[in-house]
DNA sequence: ACACTCGTACGACGATCATCGAAAGGAAAG
DNA sequence: CTTTCCTTTCGATGATCGTCGTACGAGTGT
C-alpha cells in the first residue's frame, strides 16, 4: 500500500505567504508557462499544460506552485483542476504577478 | 599562490540577462535587503550592508547578484563598491525591481 | 471484469544552494 | 616594516532542486 488515500491537498493561507517563496517558485521556467497559462485560462486540467517534462516532473512543480501559494488545486473525479490564485496574491504582494509575466518571454 | 590575481569581475550584457536569473537572485531575504539598500542610496561598499552573514556568504550574494546581472561592482583600492543596474533592468523588465521590492516585507 | 486514462508517490540521480571557517591577497595606516 | 582592515578564494557541509522511470491508485468507459 503506498499511498492508501490520497493526502488532502494543503494550500497554505493568503497571510502565510512569503515573497520568497513565491518569487522561488516564478522563477523556473516550466512553472512560469503554468501560471501565464492559468492568468489567460481561468481553470485547467493538469495535463492540459503546453509544457514538455515528464508527468512526474509536472506534479513536482505544481506542488511547488501551491506550497508557495500561487496556484489551487481541487479534486473532481479523474481530474485535478487547477486555478491561479490571483486576486489573493494581488492583494499580499500587488502588481507581482503581472509584472512578472509581461516581463516574462513569449 | 591561491588567487594569483583578483579576477576581473564579469558582468553580463543587458541583452544576456534572464527573468529566471534574475528572479531567483531576489528570492532570498539578504539578497533582497542588499537590492532595497542599493534602490535607496546609489553606491555602497560592500561591508556595509544591514545583513547579518558571515563575509564569505556576503561575497556569494553578491556574485549571484552580479551573474544575474542585477548589481554592478567596481573595485577602488581595499572596497569593492557596489550599485544596482536599475536603469538595464527596468528597460529589460520593467517594473520588477519596484514591484518586488514594494511587495517585500520591511 | 477489463482495459484505459489521469495524476500521484517513491526513490534515485547529479546539480546547485546557502552557509561557514580558515587562509590569503592587496591597500592603508601606524 | 608591521599591523590592521576589507574582501576574496577555497574547501566543506547539509539541504534543496529539477529531472526522470517505475509502480500504483482511483475513475471512466467498454
Amino acid at each position: 500500500m503506498a499511498h492508501p488515500r490520497r493526502p488532502a491537498l494543503v494550500h497554505p493561507e493568503a497571510a502565510d505567504l512569503t515573497l520568497y517563496a513565491v518569487l522561488h517558485a516564478l522563477a523556473d521556467p516550466t512553472r512560469l508557462i503554468i501560471v501565464r497559462t492559468l492568468r489567460n485560462d481561468l481553470e485547467r486540467a493538469c495535463g492540459t499544460f503546453p509544457v514538455s517534462v515528464a508527468p512526474s516532473t509536472l506534479t513536482h512543480h505544481f506542488r511547488v506552485l501551491r506550497e508557495a501559494g500561487v496556484i489551487h488545486q481541487r479534486e473532481e473525479g479523474n481530474r485535478r483542476w487547477t486555478t491561479l490564485r490571483y486576486d489573493e496574491l494581488e492583494a499580499r504582494f500587488p502588481g507581482v504577478i503581472d509584472t512578472v509575466l509581461r516581463a516574462a518571454p513569449a
